[in-house]
DNA sequence: AAGTGGTCTAGACCACCGA
DNA sequence: CGGTGGTCTAGACCACTTG
């Protein structure tokens, strides 16, 4: 029956169309079939591998969901070709990421409170000057050493116990993520220096520039979305790096 | 029959299985269905809208693999709870960035040669010291103005032709991408201070940092991926700043 | 025991494309 | 026309959870 006896691995009891996925896979993994291509049809497959054609049809249709073939009715199916996406680099929660690496999170708060939002801050947040806004200042370390001196402007209305908070033992972000889902974020990373203080708080040698991260964050609102954080992140740029890895397709 | 019959919009000749996810998604857009409540069952489905359980059993696995949904065999399918992804930041390629801004964009190939791997370099490709690889260095404007440096190191093997290209009408990158497929992308971001050769090419003010990203691709290869490129991207710091938008769920 | 989801079948009708 | 994918049905068997 299944031409394919013998070449795929063991099935057991994996489903069927796991296995029709994984034949077809590794024909483009192989280098067997390359983008633009034409694969087995769902008629071949039936009859390569004794499945139901609803079977072969899932296969090849979670195939095509999941980017990697492309069908078009009446012709055939095909390998897709490679997307070239814009690169994307995966942001890790500081604290998470500290604790991701072995280390100790420690947090010192250096400023709770209600603020009204001047000129540029109100802009950001797309509401009148004068507008009352929580503000925090967290100093994060790692191990004891300053890693991220966090910035952060908070709508009321989103998170109104936001100044309640013990953010020793938990984080404004974590906090923000559970009271209020984000529906989009905006990044922006540049480099800066910094003043002094900033220097200072960062224990950051003389000519040493700073990475800066500054982040908005929207939440659903019944008139649409609305801006709900804002954050400026500065990080010590000899002593640390945004990283991250990106696997495509 | 169907419980919901002038409930949903005008059917016509979309899919069943399609009404039927519209349904349920609109049951937790309304509110009626909170994270973590039970939606129908496909028996319920099947009930409410005259079809057979394969459909209902597709519309509610579609939007378990969106995400939207999690099922547990023998209990129930439930409204997902909002995932706390880490953000991310998509980086667009510099040559497609200027033109969606309506810049113009131009290149200057200040190197092109090949050279052999020393220590950290070879260490980066994972490959022994000596090891010949194509370099250039192309520096890209905007409208006239220097907006990255890029120094890029290529894996012969992956590109044979690398460097009889004209990097004026393309990229390097837009070049790799064509020969060979990145199977995986790392990438780091730091704030570094430039040398005076790097100030001069940028022209950058005195105390002005940079932003340095760099990037490493894999390719796939017979014993595995393997490092097909090196590359570091300067910025000016005063004048660009990395950005992105990113919408979760 | 009853209900749930996970999978599978052997048909079916349709619209579309290409020779 | 035959081949393709797109959809759908009315059953089925199974493993699992819950009462």
């Amino acid at each position: 029956m299944s031409a394919a006896e013998g070449v795929e691995v063991g099935a057991a009891d994996t489903p069927r169309y796991q296995q029709v996925k994984a034949h077809v896979l590794g024909l483009v993994a192989a280098g067997a079939l390359k983008p633009g291509d034409r694969v087995p049809s769902e008629h071949e497959l039936v009859a390569a591998f004794g499945v139901s054609r609803m079977t072969a049809n899932r296969a090849l249709r979670e195939l095509t969901a999941e980017g990697k073939l492309t069908r078009v009715a009446g012709v055939g199916t095909f390998v897709a070709a490679p997307k070239p996406r814009g690169a994307m680099l995966e942001l890790r929660p500081i604290r998470e990421e500290i604790l991701a690496r072995g280390g100790r999170h420690s947090a010192e708060v250096l400023r709770l409170a209600r603020e009204e939002a001047s000129g540029e801050l109100a802009a950001a947040f797309e509401l009148p000057p004068g507008t009352p806004l929580f503000r925090s200042e967290v100093l994060h370390r790692e191990d004891g050493r300053p890693l991220q001196l966090e910035e952060r402007w908070v709508l009321p209305a989103v998170a109104p116990a936001y100044l309640a908070q013990d953010y020793t033992s938990t984080t404004p972000s974590d906090y923000l993520l559970a009271v209020a889902p984000v529906q989009e974020a905006e990044h922006q990373v540049e480099a800066a220096l910094p003043d002094a203080r900033l220097r200072r708080l960062l224990e950051m040698g003389a000519a040493e520039p700073c990475l800066l991260l500054r982040r908005r964050t929207w939440v659903a609102a019944p008139a649409g979305p609305r801006v709900a954080s804002l954050a400026r992140l500065w990080y010590p740029g000899g002593r640390y790096a945004l990283g991250g890895r990106f696997r495509p397709g």
